[in-house]
DNA sequence: TTGTTCCAGCTTTTT
DNA sequence: GCTGGAACAA
């Protein structure tokens, strides 16, 4: 195989990254610059040419998308498979770790991962027994505080008792959940990359093992790793400097979740012999485009400083549309898509972003009006839909009778006459002699303090769990799944539902099954451990599409957060507008308002051909209406790329919102912001921004000729337009 | 056990 | 102003 298939289509930048010799390295990869290919080439580069053998690389992203798209295009280019290397989340191979290192970790074979529903779930529960008023400790709050405190490395028994009465009892919770989880055999996610992060610093013949079997570990979107990733990998590259990390401080935006963009400052302390490689040639975007994003992620202090540029020539400028109302902004966008789309373009090539997912309520209905096919990304998942967890949460029990969380979940669901009153009572006797729920539950039948009917109940439930388990036994997979779906009595439940509900849950069901058929379970089984508890991992860690595949063409609709990673010929960003993007709480802080700056820097970097920039001069928000301000990112774009958009055909507009505005321009007796105004010198432009009163009284004004002018408002002859 | 009513809350999300 | 969850009544 010649090697110019793996530097051939590499630019410079992209080429020096590829063939560095083993060391740290820290590659800054802007948007659409390739840094997707780097990685893969990388990895090709060290099996073919430095001649390490696959077995001896480890890939981690942060989600299944990205490793399993970093495999196939692997696989393309070594045209060989990729089995034994290992590409995978974080979470991913923490696990795997924790499942082949089960003793050492300190966890039971058969541990169960938990989703964040399940967690929180969990949490909700050990509020109620510990008799915390849920109002007063919001379960949410509890949540986030707990893998706060294990995102940073921190266990309770580290922490000390702190004055404060709420600190303290947040700590007791804490130590409880950890108690609760060890003896339910169950990790959270979390608790996977701490977990994972400790087995190898407290086992030095484990960490000795994999740091001799990694001989060149690579990371993708390092800027999003948080304290404990970076720890661990750390310690899996200890001394041998042979950690390969791919970035952007720029798309930083997940520091709400604990992603440190610090780590990449701290890796050029900690690997003082790395070498930084910048790309900052774009393959995505316009010259327009990119010139606006690098104005805008310029206000942005202390960054790793790079400026993307494209050759592929300036392009369309970027069109700002002032509407309305959100009703408005709507209709302007899908009218813009419905023309995108009469002169040939492809729906899935246009996206709307947005701050919020509230917002993409008001795109949807003029969507569905206007018979435009479209897709929300987000929502509800294949594994999180609530009859598929119900059904797993039986094969969980069968698996680990001491998952608590799963006994909860099933023991009255379907209805089997077990009420508050007896699982109260179980949880009594679990919480005050430490035991799990199911174990609780037989000391309460060998009590015989219990009705009958409430025994035979309880009893049944027992019976029905050990005779799954018994039945179950040497089948496949899927005809285990196929057992449970059957005979766990879900089926009928959702028989009796009315309307397509219940049938369409049914269908998710069997969808189940065929799911569990499909499970490459040899493919992830390097552990030899039980297919099922594979499959169950499985069904926690990748919680699937929300929707499946549709062949159809759509237009996207999707949070900023979402399209990360994601490009699209047509782009709108709507809902530019002050409190709402940025959002209303992260305006006062500056460390948060970067972290929004990042975000419309993504948005906008997502865009190939045409970017459509909206704001609404008036929304309908919680109730009441608002007048926003355009946003600030609006006005950190220089106007030279900046375009006025007017709907061609007269629009028609809900006449309360005309109604709105007028009364609004007449009660200010002043410019409205978004208002088109017309100046004798200047031409036409649109009120940014106002302050002042009176005499003083000064507007900001974007001229479509001359760019952004302050004006007072007592001198300048205005005329207002008609918008 | 189900249906109703009331009430808080209201960024972003993958694993 | 809407939504989802919890508390309550029947």
């Amino acid at each position: 195989m010649d090697i110019t298939k793996i530097i051939g289509p590499l630019n410079d930048a992209q080429r020096q990254a590829v063939t560095a010799p083993s060391q740290a390295m820290l590659v800054l990869a802007g948007a659409g610059s390739g840094k997707t290919r780097v990685l893969v080439h990388r990895i090709a580069w060290q099996i073919q040419v430095e001649g390490e053998s696959a077995h001896s690389i480890l890939a981690v992203t942060f989600t299944n998308k990205a490793a399993k798209e970093m495999r196939g295009r692997i696989e393309d280019l070594l045209k060989v498979s990729a089995q034994t290397l290992w590409i995978g989340t974080f979470h991913g191979i923490a696990h795997r770790l924790l499942r082949r290192h089960a003793k050492e970790a300190k966890l039971p074979e058969t541990f169960q991962v938990m989703d964040s529903g399940d967690q929180l779930r969990v949490i909700k529960r050990l509020l109620n027994t510990l008799n915390f008023d849920d109002s007063k400790w919001p379960p949410r709050e509890v949540q986030w505080y707990i893998n706060a405190q294990k995102d940073e490395g921190i266990r309770a028994r580290h922490m000390v008792e702190a004055a404060d009465i709420h600190q303290r009892q947040m700590l007791r919770i804490y130590r409880a959940y950890e108690e609760l989880c060890d003896r339910s055999g169950l990790v959270d996610f979390a608790e996977l990359l701490l977990r994972a992060h400790e087995l190898l610093r407290d086992n030095p013949a484990v960490l000795d093992f994999y740091q001799q079997r990694f001989r060149q570990v690579h990371v993708d979107e390092f800027q999003d790793t948080n304290t404990i990733q970076y720890a661990w990998l750390r310690l899996l590259t200890d001394g041998k400097d042979n950690l390969f990390v791919v970035g952007d401080d720029d798309q930083s935006i997940y520091g709400w979740r604990g992603a440190k963009i610090e780590n990449i400052y701290s890796f050029q302390k900690h690997y003082p012999n790395h070498q930084v490689i910048k790309l900052e040639q774009n393959y995505r975007s316009t010259g327009t485009i990119l010139k606006a994003a690098n104005k805008i992620i310029a206000n942005n202090a202390g960054r790793m400083g790079k400026e993307l540029w494209t050759d592929a020539g300036e392009g369309d400028k970027i069109s700002l549309y002032a509407a309305f109302n959100e009703q408005d902004e709507a209709y302007f966008v899908v009218e813009r898509i419905r023309a995108w789309v009469n002169e040939g373009g492809l729906r899935s090539d246009a996206a709307i972003l947005y701050r919020s997912n509230a917002q993409s309520r008001q795109f949807e209905e003029k969507l569905m009006a206007t018979g435009t096919p479209y897709r929300v990304y987000g929502g509800l998942r294949f594994f999180d839909r609530a009859e598929i967890k119900n059904a797993l949460a039986y094969l969980r029990l069968m698996s680990n009778r001491h998952d608590d969380a799963s006994f909860e979940r099933v023991i009255n669901t379907p209805t089997r006459g077990i009420g508050a009153k007896a699982i109260d009572d179980i949880r009594c006797i679990a919480r005050d002699q430490s035991i799990s729920l199911w174990a609780a539950a037989i000391v309460l039948i060998n009590q015989r303090t219990m009705t009958a009917r409430a025994a035979n109940a309880l009893t049944g439930f027992l019976e029905l769990i050990k005779n799954l388990d018994k039945q179950a036994e040497g089948l496949a997979l899927y005809e285990k799944v196929r057992l449970v779906v059957e005979k766990c009595g879900l089926v009928e439940l959702y028989q009796k539902e009315k309307m397509d509900k219940g049938e369409e849950k049914i269908e998710n069901l069997e969808e189940l099954v065929n799911a569990a058929r499909l499970f490459d379970f040899d493919q992830e089984n390097e552990e030899n451990l039980g297919e099922l508890d594979m499959f169950l991992a499985h069904a926690a860690l990748e919680s699937g599409d929300s929707q499946a595949d549709d062949f159809e063409d759509c237009v996207q609709l999707m949070t900023l957060h979402s399209a990360k990673g994601l490009e699209f010929k047509l782009v709108f960003l709507v809902g530019m507008e002050e409190g709402l993007f940025p959002s209303q709480q992260s305006v006062d802080d500056v460390a948060r308002l970067e972290e929004e700056r990042r975000l419309c820097y993504v948005g906008m970097t997502r865009a190939m051909k045409q970017l459509y920039l909206t704001y609404a001069e008036s929304r309908r928000l919680y109730g009441r209406e608002s007048y926003p301000r355009p946003s600030r990112f609006l006005r950190e774009i220089p106007a030279e790329f900046l375009q006025e958009v007017r709907m061609r055909a007269t629009v028609s507009r809900p006449v309360t919102a005309v109604q709105a505005k007028a009364a609004s321009l007449q009660a200010t007796g002043s410019y409205k912001l978004g208002q088109r105004v017309g100046h004798a010198k200047f031409g036409e432009g649109v009120v940014l921004q106002m302050e002042g009163s009176g005499a003083q009284e000064r507007v900001q004004i974007n001229f479509k000729q001359v760019g952004v002018k302050w004006l007072m408002l007592a001198y300048a002859k205005l005329e207002v337009l008609q918008g």
